[in-house]
DNA sequence: ACCTGAACACCGTTCAAGT
DNA sequence: ACCTGAACACCGTTCAAGT
């Protein structure tokens, strides 16, 4: 295994273990058996092996999904799985990463596809795919931040976890026709 | 104005204009007034400034609201206004702070409240009042987390902003009946 | 092409001391 | 009660030098 994909393994394993914050240089050269300036010789900076270890996370959680259902609850279980990950990939990047960009087209892509599947058959009610899509996106997306930061249970006992949120929303799209 | 307000001014300005990386307890106290460590004689830690920062940021907006709508265009304005304080506010914390907690509970039951009147008039169907006020708040987060991180314009031209999200919600819930 | 060690400027935090 | 200056351990980044 190369150097680099070491240095993003390492960089993976630190950021899970203790937060972005946790992913220092020095420790990512440490744990990969190099000196804490060699991560210069395969990244620009700090943010650029951030972004490699954003880019493989989304590239790595396209799986084949067959509905619109399956697919933002997998979105979910990542959220909670991996919040750090999760919280890396989605916060304010000041680099414009080309494989960032690219996995998150993609992945915006399948989501609207898989939506106007679901128009045709009547599961989702008619309209601009790409708007609906954002619609589902936008709650799955927010609940799932909420429910990583601890901000869903907040209110107290009868709360309902991310995945109810996102089936009460295609419950209510059902109900349309 | 007492330090300890000053301090608060100071960190919120700088969070403001260069994110939380931008919020350095030496350029905080040197922009008070006062020593690099004098921070130190008010709050516990650096996170403990940043806690009375959203604290304050999440007390000083609560508006009077006299609809479920108009609360979530007000948060989404928020959001897109001060991206920053609204990553602070909903980041993760490792500490607990008591003026945070309530500042977020009292917010939270604000809504639940305005959801139930909205229900007693039929704008909004019929069901737990909790449960359904938190599918909009996690529309309405979720819209506005992705539209200021630039996550939601991914997709090209004719998209959605956080608001029009909103509104496409709170549309399909008043067909229901 | 890839790596190393020393060095620089910075940061959070602590401590002894001052009023 | 509130503040200061020195100090410590850390960090990102750069640079000259090595293979």
């Amino acid at each position: 295994m190369g150097t680099r994909e070491t240095l993003v393994d390492v960089a993976t394993r630190l950021l899970d273990a203790g937060g972005v914050e946790a992913v220092t240089l020095r420790e990512v050269g440490h744990q990969a058996g190099v000196s804490h300036n060699a991560p210069y010789k395969h990244f620009a900076n700090k943010e650029a092996l951030l972004a490699a270890v954003a880019a493989r996370e989304l590239a790595g959680h396209m799986h084949e999904t067959r509905s619109v259902r399956a697919l933002m609850h997998n979105y979910v279980a990542w959220a909670l799985k991996y919040p750090n990950r999760f919280k890396l990939v989605f916060g304010t990047w000041t680099i414009e990463s080309p494989e960032l960009t690219v996995a998150a087209t993609n992945a915006q892509e399948r989501m609207v596809e898989l939506v106007a599947e679901a128009q045709a058959t009547g599961e989702l009610p008619a309209g601009d795919p790409i708007r609906l899509a954002s619609l589902i996106r936008a709650v799955t997306h927010g609940a799932a931040d909420l429910a990583a930061a601890g901000h869903l249970s907040a209110a107290g006992k009868g709360n309902a976890d991310p995945d109810d949120l996102v089936d009460d929303l295609l419950g209510y799209l059902r109900q349309r026709d």
